[in-house]
RNA sequence: GGAGAGGUGGCCGAGUGGUCGAAGGCAACCGCUUGCUAAGCGGUCGUGCGGUGUAGAGCUGUACCGGGGGUUCGAAUCCCCCCCUCUCCGCCA
């Protein structure tokens, strides 16, 4: 969420920094302008009310005879007031309401430094890591070599939940477990990171917190347990939604604090099962393992000071891209430019992998810095100095790495021209030495 | 799921309709003191939103005692709904 005295205050810039990314409801801003003067006034007048009604009721306080005629008036007047404060302050949360459902659905300005772009297209490559692999053959995708190897079963896994979603046998469900463990250790015991383990089930404030509510909600599994739940949540109690991603609950277990200054940076690491909808995506990426409802990702989170935030972003960056390295596959990094990030980015880098099977890169993390846009829905802070007044911290998080992709990427890149595939020397101890996945038989 | 208890400031903990943003203690910060041994004394010590402003000082108003609604001239205190925590029972990995 942007702030409303800086939108309003210098709507102009706030106008010309969206466009830059393709955002351009200007009713909208308009009508944010004229909300923020009629809420402004709303609470002028309430205030002032209210200021004579304590100053009232602490003189009626003072009446000794609470049934005197003195009294009797006074309460009589007042009872006006009561009405009058009462409208007044439906006014103004009518205002405020209408205000934040407002700005909750305005994204992030992007940074200065983002490259302007309306898409994919336009996205920067800052930098190759490794070379694509050659083969002597051609190169088969991952769902050939998986299926070959009988590590992956698309067939059986549509059996149980339907299509985009996969089932890992022997050492496929093996290597997806080293790979967790060996991203976990390496970003515990190398990046600083404190390991969390935390619920994939959370409320919808979470979701409101790192912003893919209200406006992504047909992204999300919803929970509705049974008939009765459904009906209170809509009264506003029960309700549960799978997270897309770590980077929930994560990011909201510092919400309503306010942190040390000397805590900062705060860096979390954990591994989790992610769940998407995906509801705008039928028809893409619908062979394979690319694009599942439930997928594993270990997810980095960094909570800073401002001052530190962009360098924290390149840092962050230099994590996921640590795990790919350790792999030894190849990547690219792009930024994104203004037009292709995401609602609450500011800036953001992916790391993309290639893919011999695609011929293609792919992403396979996302690293983002939200200034201070999540931290103000989270109402996340932390005090300077001692006497100072709290301050909104920043976010940043990334994956690192999304565990499914990496699977596939090691598939695709240390295939063999037999169907076999190597494993990349750092992951070898995670499965007891083996140094090559080969087909049965 | 059933029965009961409870949610108050960074923490502990008083407070059952008006003088309560809220006693007291701890922690923290500042100063003083220092032959009463990590001691003593004094002070400071919440956040949001408005107004004013020599504008990230100061002054001032207002709100906030889990969340929301209600009663009342007036609510931390009374009523209703919801959320959460704890204890016991049931169920369960």
């Amino acid at each position: 969420m942007l702030d409303l005295r800086t939108v309003t205050e210098r709507l102009d810039e706030t106008r010309a920094a969206l466009a830059r990314r393709g955002f351009t409801d200007a009713p909208a801003l308009d009508r944010l302008g004229a909300l923020a003067v009629a809420r402004r006034d709303a609470i002028v007048d309430v205030e002032a009310l209210r200021h004579r009604r304590n100053v009232a009721s602490e003189a009626m306080a003072q009446v000794a005879d609470k049934r005197s005629a003195e009294f009797a008036a006074r309460r009589d007047e007042l009872r006006a007031v009561g009405a009058e404060i009462k409208a007044l302050e439906a006014r103004q949360s009518e205002a405020e309401r209408e205000l934040t459902d407002l700005l909750a659905r305005i994204p992030n300005l992007p940074d200065e430094s983002v490259p302007s772009g309306s898409g994919e297209a336009d996205n920067v490559e800052l930098r190759v890591f490794g070379e694509r692999p050659r083969f002597p053959h051609e190169p088969r995708d991952h769902v050939d070599l998986g299926v070959g190897l009988g590590i992956l079963d698309f067939e059986r896994a549509a059996k149980l939940s339907g299509a985009r979603f996969v089932v890992l046998r022997g050492l496929g469900a093996r290597l997806e477990r080293a790979l967790i463990q060996l991203m976990l250790d390496l970003h515990v015991d190398e990046h600083g990171y404190t390991e969390m383990w935390v619920p994939t089930l959370v409320k919808d404030t979470a979701l409101h917190g790192t912003g893919q509510l209200p406006k992504f909600a047909a992204d999300l599994f919803r929970i509705a347990k049974d008939a009765q739940w459904e009906r209170e949540a809509e009264a506003g109690g029960h309700e549960l939604f799978l997270i897309p991603t770590a980077e929930v609950p994560l990011t909201n277990l510092h919400a309503g604090e306010i942190l040390d200054a000397g805590d900062l940076p705060v860096a979390y690491t954990a591994y989790t099962a992610c769940f998407r909808s995906e509801a705008g995506s039928y028809g893409k990426d619908t062979r394979g393992m690319i694009r599942q409802h439930q997928f594993d990702k270990v997810e980095l989170v960094r909570f800073v000071r401002p001052d530190d935030a962009l360098a924290e972003l390149e840092r962050l960056t230099g994590h996921a891209e640590a795990v790919l390295q350790r792999l030894g596959l190849c990547y690219r990094v792009v930024e994104l430019c203004a037009g292709d990030l995401g609602f609450s980015s500011k800036k953001t880098y992916d790391l993309e992998v290639w893919l011999p099977g695609q011929n293609a890169y792919r992403e396979i993390s996302s690293c983002s810095w939200f200034g201070d846009f999540q931290a103000r829905r989270l109402k996340a802070r932390f005090r300077p100095a001692p006497d100072d007044k709290p301050q909104l911290v920043h976010t940043l998080n990334g994956s690192g790495l999304a565990v499914g992709r990496t699977l596939v990427a090691i598939l695709e890149q240390y295939q063999l021209p037999d169907g076999s595939v190597r494993v990349p020397p750092a992951l070898r101890p995670y499965l007891g030495g083996l140094d090559t996945l080969r087909p049965p038989g």
